[in-house]
DNA sequence: TGGCAAATGTGAGGATTACTCACATTTGCA
DNA sequence: TGCAAATGTGAGTAATCCTCACATTTGCCA
């Protein structure tokens, strides 16, 4: 029983894969069904994604869908986990280079606007973000990801003001990491017009915080 | 049909009780279904919540229960109701009196003191509130809450500032607010000393903005 | 190449739970 | 007192997640 690759969700605990898949045949299932989940959440939103449904979508029985994936958690955490891999190396990119007030102001402002752009474009993610407050293992996993985003900003702070108190800063950095998240939320669910000018005052409230010490 | 005092939760409408208690005794057992709802909300959260169990912990069938909610969320959304409009009163007579830049730098922070402790205190409320991204009904309703709170900071705010333009007043006031109940959530998911320091950081960057034109 | 263990595939059925409905009881009122 | 409306009941229905005993396929080695 130990050394096994299994390793399920329990209670709020991250939910990986049940069985990794070790054959071409099968990595290509699962792929078939993270496709069939994400074109479901895309259409009705994952509550009501249906687990026989993702698995007929996908050509696969109800068996080898949950051969793959413990539980109906485990393939949004799985689709969840991509996006957050992916935005993460973009926001590093994106700051990595950053070493004036000047270049964070471009690049913060760009980033916001990347990621209003992505929640507006991308209704899997966005549902998936909706999700985050009420499902444990999603939540863990959205602040593990801010705070990894949150420290990029914290290292280009300390770039910027070696002088300030380098925990003020990391609070800084999460706090305005998290409300951003909270004011695209915002922004998506109200009419595009407000939604744009949201997103433009928690830039400038952002920025004023980044930059005027 | 029509004139009936039924009215159903449907999609993400809002869900009113089936039919409103009009005899004494029947007044009387809501209040007992709605305390049981919260006490379990309270020991393992709204989604653990079994409706035969609030039905048994209120003594009552679970017939009774579906006789005066129609749903599930109709239970959590009255509670939710009860608590927005209490804390919505408290807001309204803090804010109602502020004149001067000073005024307003104590009022918001005691404001945003009280919540916070009302935060970490209810577990019922954080838990509700928690799942408010994930229910459209409920959702709707904190926005319309936080519509609501945001106006009367927007209305102090053109006190202060005459000269600004009310919109972009509305929309600074309307974000803070939803900024400061994002870090509220992010402050009790965190250890209670990062808490206190990313409600702190909040409150200054909120008066930062408020004040500070 | 044959054979075998491990990996993968299957879907009927178990278990849970929100919710309904046909019928019983109680209450307010003329 | 009688009766209609309000209220109360809980076994039963439906929907859905997930399991499990068994079938099939694959990789691998003698």
């Amino acid at each position: 029983m130990e050394g096994s690759a299994v390793s399920d969700s329990q209670d709020g605990q991250i939910a990986s894969p049940r069985r990794a898949p070790s054959q071409q045949r099968s990595r290509e299932r699962v792929e078939r069904m993270l496709a069939a989940a994400s074109a479901l959440i895309a259409e009705q939103g994952s509550d009501a994604m249906r687990m026989g449904e993702v698995a007929e979508r996908a050509g696969v029985s109800i068996g080898s869908l949950y051969q793959f994936f413990p539980d109906k958690r485990a393939i949004i955490w799985a689709l969840a986990e991509r996006y957050t891999a992916e935005s993460q190396a973009c926001i590093a990119a994106a700051l990595a280079e950053v070493n004036d007030a000047e270049g964070l102001r471009q690049a913060f402002s760009e980033l916001v606007d990347i990621y209003y752009r992505l929640f507006l474009a991308e209704p899997v993610m966005r549902d998936i973000w909706s999700g985050t407050q009420a499902d444990k293992a999603l939540r863990e996993l959205e602040l593990a990801d801010s705070r990894a985003n949150a420290e990029f900003l914290t290292a280009v702070l300390k770039r910027l003001r070696p002088s300030a108190d380098p925990e003020a800063l990391e609070t800084t950095a999460f706090l305005i990491w998290q409300m951003g998240e909270a004011a695209m939320r915002l922004a998506i669910s109200v009419d595009r017009q407000e939604g744009d000018r949201l997103v433009a005052a928690y830039k400038r409230m952002a920025l004023r915080e980044l930059l005027g010490a």
